[in-house]
DNA sequence: CGATTACTTGAGGCCTGTCAATGATGGTGG
DNA sequence: CCACCATCATTGACAGGCCTCAAGTAATCG
């Protein structure tokens, strides 16, 4: 996969690395570093998609569509591993192994979303949050990030906030009683569980093996 | 892409074509008819993922991940062209531009449920129900599927309220609001687009040209 | 030290969910 | 042919979860 390496890119927390509704001659790898994924509405409401993690590949849609649906967003220092669009058709041509490797990750993405979409649809408040944590958690936990029990997690309440369609006092309000029943804390932007069986119960999530990303 | 057909298949209403947390041997193409994508959660709450409509391709997940992570079903009679998911490697081996049409394919899809999630998340029930119409009404468009301002829509209240998070009372109100502000009315089966202008405007969408889609 | 950003907390109101009852339609069996 | 039942749509009453408004604290920065 190096072959197709074209450069490293480094990202300072709040700049925008791909804007929704442009197209873009790169495709990134993050190495190091966390950012986020949005859109934004056209009455200027923003929308969470997710939150991007070391290993997670950005541009998918830049590459085989012409245009992202979306932004994304350095949320800290991000290390960036570049691509070349225009070498994406050729790997198609000539490592299918690799193609299939990234038709899988779309499709992995889809079922990430799939989830997200049942989450925000259906669950109440509190859940919405355990569940927010628990993925937070879990994702970075399968790539070795943070201890035990604690894992970075550098966002703004906001962005939580807009990740699962809540106000932000109100998600503000979610988190103080999470703290107080000792579920889990999340503080300068490090997430905290203290009871991980209820954070799962409350999320409606079996705790489980985490399912293994491809890397691109 | 026929070398790949295996045969044909007829799915009758209420018919469960692929289930959540089961993989298949088969992949399908919808032919004709209309159905459901959709997940269930633990405490039985259902989230409507996304409408099957003629041209959708139904098992990507089983094919190249080992497991759906939603259900799909049947909400008309529908004919399914079927594939074998052991052909999808070959596929890739031997027709790349047909596996790069694939992956634009599970792009456009993630692509549809981030729009599904900014929706969900962030609109007002008016504005949910308005834009649930105007997806409906513009993919079928696409696919020349009914009148000028008169496309089927074979679905229950229910169904709609479980795809845009709302629940079943609430959504009736919604829809009866529309009916009488002469905007849409849907009834019997068929969407009736009475005033496309002001159901874009309260969807927040612009209305445009639609996105072609690749055919599998 | 004023300005900015992020987090916190209280009060009040509305959008939406829940409960409940009724009507409409179609299939089924006596 | 008509009770009987199941499914779906409709409507009203009421409650509550969540949003909005507002104010205050803390931390960072030029």
């Amino acid at each position: 996969m190096n072959r197709f390496k074209t450069g490293e890119l480094e990202a300072q927390p709040g700049t925008e690395i791909m804007a929704q509704g442009t197209s873009s001659t790169h495709l990134f790898t993050c190495l190091t570093g966390m950012g986020l994924r949005y859109t934004t509405l056209e009455d200027g409401q923003r929308q969470v998609i997710g939150f991007v993690l070391p290993g997670d590949f950005i541009g998918l849609q830049a590459g085989v569509m012409l245009e992202m649906s979306h932004s994304v967003e350095a949320s800290t220092h991000m290390r960036l591993c570049t691509f070349n669009r225009s070498d994406l058709w050729t790997l198609f041509r000539s490592h299918p192994e690799r193609a299939y490797d990234l038709t899988r990750l779309a499709a992995l993405e889809e079922r990430f979303l799939g989830d997200a979409l049942a989450v925000v649809g259906q669950m109440d408040a509190r859940a919405k949050v355990a569940w927010a944590f628990h993925r937070i958690y879990s994702r970075l936990a399968a790539v070795n990030l943070g201890a035990a029990d604690r894992v970075p997690m550098p966002y703004r309440q906001q962005d939580l906030a807009d990740a699962l369609g809540l106000s932000l006092v109100h998600t503000n309000k979610v988190l103080a009683r999470l703290r107080q029943d000792q579920v889990a804390t999340w503080s300068d932007g490090k997430l905290t569980i203290h009871d991980i069986q209820r954070l799962a119960k409350i999320a409606q999530v079996d705790d489980q093996a985490p399912t293994t990303r491809p890397l691109i």
